[in-house]
DNA sequence: TGGATATAGACAGGTACCTGACCAATATGA
DNA sequence: TCATATTGGTCAGGTACCTGTCTATATCCA
């Protein structure tokens, strides 16, 4: 008895809900692959940066986060020494997010990790499922924000 | 050009920015049925509180929240006057959250909130899309947990 | 060329979740 | 019946978002 999945709990509850165990999952994932001190909202960065170099501003606009968001994931990864800033030389205001050389090394298993609680999710649903409910997630996206700019993201986030 | 919905986000960041477009349209319909005292968090005790009263880690089960986050909520609504606690006649650790006369009153706003959202979510995207999110959102959660004791919900939530 | 506006980033502060430690009352069971 | 969980609730503290304000620089255009 005590298992039935019975009625419908709202969408709001839904998301979020959902959202939590994609959170833990990815943080889990990071662990296991011995980057504990990589998180979440630092997937965001390792996604976005190129080697280029990039603005704080820039990846805010990739990740759907605010500035202050993304300024602390940056300042925890620069603490911990994956990645650097330096000034922009095309705009004193602002100042380029680069990777380290151990960044670099970190990067792809960073990337890789929410590839992997996708995976992970269409082992136990199944990838049709998991596709279907992300080009559902997509659409109405798109469709509540009357249209909005959007971004590739490859696999991204991890984060939120 | 500039409002192609191109590439595919990662599911958690769907899921994030269609939770955040869910706190915020609640937040909206509160705001504008003339409640902006109340907020999404809210919604959770309005949703599933009775007669008889509730206690709040019955509250924290059925909206799968913390107790810490629902005595929050409770302790803000009993501060704006819509419930008040009084001790548990059955249980002495215990108190249990009461509706007051003007808790009683706003009740049925504060719940049809959801519903609102709800149904403009489906006016805009499809109401067979929203369900088949919703369907789809729920079966996930069963599976990703073994198999977890659920709760109706009958709209619930609005919060998160 | 100079004044309005937009942007990069810092700073201050709030919210809705979370965790863990703790106390008191309750239920369990040898 | 008494030690041992378990549970209701509080307290302290952390996280990942959010908002708004402010300064310096950049951009746009009259």
């Amino acid at each position: 008895m005590e298992n039935c999945v019975p009625t419908h709990l709202s969408l709001g509850l839904l998301l979020r809900l959902v959202h939590q165990h994609w959170t833990q999952d990815v943080e889990a994932a990071l662990e296991e692959a011995g980057f504990g001190d990589i998180r979440p909202p630092h997937a965001n960065v390792f996604t976005f940066i190129h080697p280029e170099g990039i603005q704080v501003s820039e990846l805010t606009r990739l990740a759907h986060v605010r500035k202050q968001t993304m300024t602390q994931a940056v300042e925890e990864l620069e603490r911990l020494g994956y990645v650097e800033r330096r000034p922009d030389p095309n705009d004193r205001r602002a100042r380029l997010v680069f990777l380290t050389e151990r960044g670099k090394g970190v990067r792809p298993v960073a990337v890789a990790t929410g590839r992997l609680v996708d995976q992970r999710w269409s082992d136990i649903a199944g990838s049709e499922e998991i596709d279907a409910l992300k080009q559902a997630l997509q659409s109405l996206l798109g469709k509540l924000r009357g249209g909005d700019k959007n971004d590739g993201d490859p696999m991204g986030d991890g984060g939120s």
